[in-house]
DNA sequence: CCGAATCATAAGCCATGACTTATATATTCG
DNA sequence: CGAATATATAAGTCATGGCTTATGATTCGG
């Protein structure tokens, strides 16, 4: 269940802007922190928060950190969606919509 | 931007657990609160957070109201996902890894 | 070395959200 | 109508999370 994380990343306005930035080219915190009007720190902590997600990576540069978007956590949301969209598509295919059972009359 | 609230609605553990149990077939309200062991007021709460991210819907049967899954919503999601495959894998077809442009120097 | 630059971490604030216990609102049945 | 069922809503509590300012840790340039 590390969809978890991913989800939870992806769950915030700020790190999806922060995904769209990185999308284009790798980019230092720093540059970031300017376009997208937040503080640095701020920054850091969503980098953080995708890092453990596994959207993205990091690789030191100098005394910038470089980060890049990853496949990983993409990949792993990939497949836990496409396994719920293949359970309800097969579900509809099915195409007995097995009317809700009665709560047990208690 | 609607899938804002679709990833809002996906990054709590509760609500992706009361849709595993949708994704079986339609459930009353009382049933789903039995089955997670939550109180019936949490559980309506979530189906009125899943219901406005269109990833419920539901219908009157007598005195009972019957959440079923919806498409809308996991359409929406699939698309802007999709999307962002498609411009990663696209960015990365052009195998120009275009380095991190240098901060200004203020 | 030393100061500037770059980033992470710490600590605190405030809003949001998930859950609870009442209570209100239908709806069915005798 | 009146009692019971089924769900929604209200109100309050507690934890989590995103943001800020301050500070620590590295790294480069002169």
């Amino acid at each position: 269940m590390a969809y978890d994380s991913v989800l939870g990343a992806l769950a915030d306005g700020t790190r999806r802007r922060l995904l769209e930035h990185l999308k284009q080219h790798p980019h230092a915190v720093g540059e970031l922190a300017v376009a997208l009007r937040v503080t640095q720190p701020a920054v850091s902590q969503h980098l953080r928060v995708l890092e453990h997600a596994r959207l993205v990576q990091s690789t030191h540069h100098g005394r910038r950190r470089i980060y890049t978007l990853s496949h990983d956590g993409l990949g792993e949301l990939k497949r836990y969606l496409e396994s719920f969209w293949g359970d309800v598509l097969s579900a509809f295919a099915a195409d007995d919509p097995s009317p809700p059972d009665p709560v047990p009359a208690s």
